[in-house]
DNA sequence: ATACTTATTGATAATGATTTTCAATAACAA
DNA sequence: TTGTTATTGAAAATCATTATCAATAAGTAT
């Protein structure tokens, strides 16, 4: 997934190509770490002096409706975000740096199976999200 | 757990008992879903009139610091809390009524050992939640 | 290129949630 | 009972997010 990508995306889907766009989408899609709101205005301001906050705000609206990005739920906060792997996905989070690793192939079903047993549950989403240290992390 | 013994605990811990925190334990530990501050403010003052929503607060601070409560992360929002199961309990949330079910018993050796070695994280802690429909809300 | 329609913009104001401040009160140890 | 001091609720302050609005510019048609 490039930046051009996601703002095919964005057209496709009836949105305006604009510099401010361009600007949050570029930020967004480099990072290898979730960015709140701010942090991406900050970061995205390097590109395009003229951005607003709100226009941050606007656009990661646009790009989680696109399924571009996802919120990223952390014991510190949930306003973070960052890009949406494909397909059904886990999010793995060094505690240290922050930086996201995505990994998919989790196979609970047979725990699922068994929860639904137990609590008469029928259970039809799970949220599974590891955290550790990164090999940089953990090397220092 | 009963209110009491949190009570006792906050006691044990250099905390005076008041009507107002009272109030709040009461009703976060009797409710079976997660509960925001203004409802435990809402509901808590029909125990006790004179509660002020900055006490719900500073009681749920205090709850959380001593690990009975925990914060419960939905799509919705992060700001709702429930009693903390004991020992190492993931979250079963009903998506219509918001019941919440503990479970433990999930065993993720094989799966982070496996992402470990992929990613080269060392992990050392992982979040599961399960969504799903309640008993209750399934037969209706 | 040009003009036109209308989504998008940034600034400002408004809202909502949470935290801080502070003087009055009440818990609880002596 | 008394004294110390944590706790209280009200009000104000802060912080994050959302709504308002007139000016601008993207994209389409000409």
């Amino acid at each position: 997934m490039s930046a051009d990508l996601w703002l095919a995306q964005l057209h496709e889907n009836g949105y305006r190509l604009t510099d401010a766009r361009r600007a949050v989408v570029e930020t967004v899609e480099k990072s290898n770490r979730a960015l709140t709101p701010v942090e991406v205005y900050d970061m995205a301001r390097k590109k395009y002096r003229a951005l607003g906050l709100v226009t941050v705000y606007r656009t990661l609206e646009k790009l989680e409706e696109l399924h571009l990005i996802q919120r990223v739920h952390q014991p510190m906060g949930c306003q973070a975000f960052i890009s949406a792997g494909e397909g059904h996905q886990h999010l793995l989070l060094c505690q240290n740096c922050g930086q996201v690793a995505f990994f998919e192939g989790d196979d609970l079903d047979v725990l699922t199976k068994s929860i639904a047993k137990k609590t008469g549950y029928q259970i039809s989403e799970h949220w599974l999200q590891l955290f550790g240290l990164c090999a940089k992390c953990r090397a220092n």
